[in-house]
DNA sequence: CTGAAAGCGCTAACAG
DNA sequence: CTGTTAGCGCTTTCAG
């Protein structure tokens, strides 16, 4: 450091400001740009961030406020996030708040609004967002991934969970599944009330009924997932699938599964969201749905970096993204075995050619 | 934003020079100290970063530069270090350099100094280290975590990794095995090093000639885990055992392992150098060795911390850490079958029961 | 203990 | 297109 861009002005005799215009990207004479590169190089000169900042009200900072557990989701949009953001120029602050506890997120929220941040990329739950509104207040521009809450008008990034639950658990019942237990995420969470959702929908679009004994209340932690998978197993009529509603809540089934000695998927088939990227320790390699990630940091990202230039013209927007299912070896095909609502055999024991259920009554 | 300190001067009828006095911790009249911390709550003031950084050159920033991958290792590093540096009062900015690539690190170190931070910490391996240089020539104090070079003196955070490798391969032999293979990693790594290290050395204590068929040069990698166990298997003389010097290695070992049909541990037992949060999901449960994640995550933010603050007393420090070996059901106790070394036979197949062999010849 | 003033490195009018 | 100039918000001498 110590070199600054007032000796860059002295070495190639010309002003500062003409230095400066040019090192954003102003027109200078052609001559002068290749003095000041050179006297660039030569001096090994680089700008000074803070004084930029300062100036310019423009940190070239961004925060990411985001859980950072071990698992794929997490790294993966941690990683695709910071690369993104390096790439156009941009530090990332990362911090991270657990399993979005939302007193964390707003001590965080505020602390990067009081220390200037461009602008922030965020997961978090809970209906207060106060925080959110301070920080649009103070200028800085937020973008919402995952949890996209209706009680505040922000940019989001959002998965189309019911979507995803829906699909997944109709491939359940397609296979002849109609005891699906699911292991929910909490309330306040609304990726856990879509997914819930989409299991409710597509059990009433199938007319199947809903047992209440199935719903397990559980807080998308692996504890949950463990202890629900015990409790169901207690029933006196036992699921014949279970839908776990995130990783974490699939790892806690899987203990308990490898535990109390089921048999997957004879006794028992898995259907998860999220996808593992461990998928092939895992045995039976489970059907899972699988979140874009790699599309929801771009998509976050591209996004905030509009809003950082400005650019408010579709504010606010709310981007909504498909999940995949990935079909694997977790789930038991039954068809062919009794079911009420008179589906026919199955040819082969495939996905593909096992929708043998019309959809409806 | 865009309450300043002058306007906690005006507020309170004292001069600019006092408030910041106060702000910095210097005394000031019982009486003002009130009427300052009333108004700057009064009028909700924060003191502007980037300014302060400006003049003082103090930025409470620091750098930390690490893969992130989708593992335990990673991820709880990063949630450590992140935490202890917010306690502190500093910002991460975290920049991802995957599997520690040099070019990546050295472009992020300018990057930072340029840029101005206050530390960092960074784990990276090869030999060329001039970047280190450059940031210590800038003031900026480096820590290097995991992989400490010899070729430098900086302060540095380690595991005995040699230690760790020997312990657990150690218990291979005392099992009764002699075939050990093991999946190393690359070359340019210390950390790498020291577990080949380890491999060969405990060979060597109990007598047991190194069958250069059994070392695959691997690269931390899964896919280089994967290959290895492959090529093993194809060895006319099996190996009964085989050491994994990474948990992605070990990811793709087990892998080729489900592939292959192999049976762990009855056919080959499994020994990792990394834990897994995910032992849960993989059967058999793996004997591993455990690095002392959080240790390594305090160490090194107290060390950076104190760099920061100028002492520089014990520079260069090099902290070593141990690591601890996990016994699980992936190692077959072969006590009692035939073995050159004229080991007895085993009374309980349990671990600590099973160390009938004397150590060295 | 308090205040006045200088200036950190840079950007952004504005005038030439 | 280039140069002059006035700060951004704060810390830090140095007098008072």
């Amino acid at each position: 450091m110590g070199v600054t861009i007032k000796d860059v002005a002295r070495e190639t005799n010309l002003a500062i400001s003409t230095i400066s215009k040019y090192l954003n990207g102003g027109k200078v004479r052609k001559k002068n740009q290749k003095v000041i590169e050179d006297a660039i190089r030569k001096l090994n000169y680089t700008p000074n961030g803070m004084a930029r900042g300062l100036r310019s009200s423009r940190t070239y900072r961004v925060g990411l406020i985001m859980g950072n557990n071990t698992n794929a989701h997490s790294s993966t949009l941690l990683k695709e996030i910071e690369n993104r953001m390096r790439e156009r120029g941009y530090f990332l602050i990362f911090l991270n708040n657990d399993y979005c506890v939302p007193r964390q997120t707003e001590e965080y929220v505020d602390f990067l609004v009081e220390n200037g941040v461009d602008g922030m990329i965020i997961t978090t739950i809970g209906k207060d967002l106060d925080y959110i509104r301070r920080a649009r207040e103070a200028d800085i521009p937020v973008v919402i991934m995952e949890e996209c809450h209706t009680a505040v008008d922000t940019d989001c990034v959002q998965v189309d969970c019911t979507g995803g639950a829906y699909e997944v658990i109709e491939h359940l019942i397609k296979a002849g599944h109609r005891r699906i237990a699911a292991i929910n995420g909490m309330d306040e969470s609304q990726t856990a009330i879509e997914r819930k959702k989409g299991y409710l929908r597509v059990m009433e679009d199938y007319g199947i009924p809903v047992n209440e004994d199935y719903m397990i209340q559980g807080d998308y932690k692996s504890e949950s997932g463990y202890l629900g998978m015990k409790e169901l197993w207690q029933r006196k009529e036992r699921p014949t699938a279970v839908f776990a509603a995130n990783y974490n809540t699939c790892i806690g089934v899987m203990e308990a599964v490898y535990e109390l000695g089921i048999k997957v998927p004879e006794e028992l088939s898995i259907v998860c969201f999220d996808d593992f990227e461990l998928s092939v320790m895992v045995r039976p390699k489970l059907t899972a749905v699988c979140q874009p990630l790699t599309e929801m940091a771009d998509a976050a990202c591209e996004l905030l970096i509009r809003r950082m230039n400005g650019d408010y013209d579709d504010y606010p927007r709310r981007i909504r993204l498909k999940p995949e299912c990935i079909y694997r070896d977790s789930v038991l095909h039954m068809c062919g075995s009794p079911s009420k609502n008179g589906n026919k055999e199955c040819r082969k024991k495939t996905d593909r050619d096992c929708g043998m259920i019309e959809k409806g009554k």
